[in-house]
DNA sequence: ATGTGTGTGTTATATTAATAACAGGTGAAT
DNA sequence: ATTCACCTGTTATTAATATAACACACACAT
């Protein structure tokens, strides 16, 4: 965390894009890389990377590019991407439990830890233990910030419950509407929503 | 689909939250809403909400507000909301049948018509048809084009597969990297980049 | 070594989006 | 009826974001 101006919001959505990216050509066995050749790869402009980038020092060289293991290295240093980060998942139903075994989790972003349902007994075939809700507070492993909710019912107040524990991340799957104080933050993840902005797209744009 | 001046693409992603919104304010009870209140429920300001609205025409009253049920019947007719939009699922491992169940369907955005999959003969416990994506182009609802992809490997190809077939919009849920032809949107849900991304945003904002 | 072409980082410009301000139409009260 | 307070729709302003332009540092070839 040793950004030095401040990030516009929208870079700051567009890094865990081009982390992505770059863990994959490393995978390839891609050492370099240049902007124009990233740009075409994850559809966004060079000169928006090269700013992007910009933010975090000055990573790459003239007439050579960006080195892909250095611009790794950096995204998780400045960034504070933390391989141990401990996620907990709340609502082992079968969504959550498919969630925790469809992402190739191991340790790119931390690992989940465990799971909290309203009816932990009734929870079979997790790869992780699960508590109840009840006991979050015990349970919760320390330094916990980001939680994934899979819940159907009772859902603010659980949210509530989440926040007043340390958690400041959540990424929902939810349909429910709630509300979090500010310095907490939401990715919802709604595919009926989804749906519907596809369609809206489809129909209102380039006609 | 008779909307005039081009709307911005912001407002174009709005539509979804206040459709939604809507909806459980009727569900309620409530048959009137003004912007101010609006706002304070979805979190967004109530100047943009005005404006938003303003694109599909004339549709509060001053001193008054909004009638919901005529919002909710103008946001259908103009934006080509559709209670019957055929929707196809492509893999229907475990992740895709526990979206098909999590998710309240009933005609809010279409339905799953069916699902298609690699080897179809190994999934049980779907609750659509499963086909062989070798027999896509032969079982695809005329009309369809919108799918929703929950598989983990060939990607691109299925992917070319889906436009050549039809398919405009994908709700994504695919880890691999794709590229569509413009035209096609594509809405992307990464659980480990979102993470990454709430991450981030604890970290560089407000410090 | 030395020049040259290449691709970065940045500055300048254009575009898009959000907020504020306000004029005027409308419902409700008297 | 008439008044008044209210809330919309729009215009004006500010902020945020994206694109374009370019100077200069560096790798690379000779």
């Amino acid at each position: 965390m040793t950004v030095e101006k401040k990030v516009p919001k929208a870079t700051l959505q567009r890094y865990p894009v081009y982390l992505k990216a770059l863990r994959r050509l490393k995978a390839e066995g891609v050492t370099r890389v240049m902007s124009k050749t990233l740009a075409d790869y994850v559809s966004i402009e060079s000169t928006t990377i090269r700013r992007d980038f910009s933010f975090l020092g000055n990573l790459g060289k003239q007439g050579y590019g960006y080195d892909v293991n250095d611009l790794i290295q950096i995204f998780s240093d400045q960034l504070g991407v933390n391989f141990d980060e401990k996620i907990i998942l709340i609502g082992a139903g079968n969504l959550g439990k498919a969630l925790l075994n469809y992402n190739n989790w191991n340790h790119v972003v931390g690992e989940i830890v465990c799971a909290f349902d309203l009816e932990p007994e009734r929870i079979t075939g997790a790869s992780v233990p699960v508590y109840g809700l009840n006991e979050l507070s015990q349970r919760i492993p320390s330094g916990c910030r980001i939680a994934i909710l899979c819940i159907s019912k009772e859902t603010q107040e659980t949210v509530d419950l989440l926040v007043k524990n340390g958690i400041r991340g959540i990424v929902s799957f939810a349909v429910d509407h709630f509300s979090v104080p500010p310095g907490v933050y939401v990715k919802q993840v709604d595919v009926v929503s989804s749906i519907q902005e596809l369609v809206f797209e489809t129909n209102a744009l380039h006609q």
